[in-house]
DNA sequence: CTAATCTATCTAGTAACTAGAAGGTTTAGC
DNA sequence: GCTAAACCTTCTAGTTACTAGATAGATTAG
């Protein structure tokens, strides 16, 4: 799969989806003979998912540390298991924030 | 109130209400005689409402469209409503995409 | 009165993109 | 087979939204 296939697939910018290969946070699978960069399944995945945790304010190095889980399932990565422990608390806040906002932006529309 | 009493409040640093003010985000209620920045309630409210937003990707620009319906309560701005009709189905999306970044994590803290 | 703790402005640095330039590769249509 | 459009590459520079540091004045607790 080409840059621009997968960039339409997760619906991220392609120079977004160079951007993260080149900070290395998803390379891509491998790159063909003309120097294209090759991506898979599993790159799909990893983008949809640091695509949603970056939006919701996780920041790179935390989708980094989280993508461990995709990397090391089988092995019991004890720590990466923690910090997505801790994430999925940060994400019960963050529901609940978003409900408090959804409810302040109401208030306002309807008062007006 | 003073930058720090406010900035605790809202669970801000300090540096990010100033700037907020340097930017004409949410400006002080007044200044005082000494030169320090003067908050009141509804700067909180207005600061409460963006680290919300803000820490759900929505951006200072939109952040500043719709603190417009804290200042024009009264008449009828119907565009500001438009506006924020349109991040009411935002965030109804951004609900969803949480509880999908929940269920991923989940689902991958399970695995391993 | 003095030391700690505010506050101010200004400049510079950081994170995470994002846009543009210059140039090579592939592909669809004639 | 040729050409134009649409890909792809790297590199540099710009943008957004902070964030940290330096320097200095104001306030408050002991």
């Amino acid at each position: 799969m080409n840059i621009s296939e997968v960039a339409r697939i997760v619906d991220l910018p392609v120079k977004t989806v160079r951007y993260y290969a080149d900070i290395d946070l998803v390379a891509p699978a491998s790159r063909n003979t003309n120097g294209y960069r090759q991506y898979d399944d599993t790159s799909i995945r990893k983008l949809t998912f640091i695509k949603r945790a970056r939006s919701f304010g996780f920041s790179v190095k935390e989708c980094r540390e989280l993508l461990g889980l995709y990397e090391d399932r089988n092995r019991s990565s004890t720590d990466v298991r923690a910090i997505a422990k801790e994430r999925l608390e940060d994400i019960k806040i963050k529901q609940q924030e978003l409900q408090l906002l959804h409810d302040e932006l109401n208030i306002l529309v309807k008062a007006c």
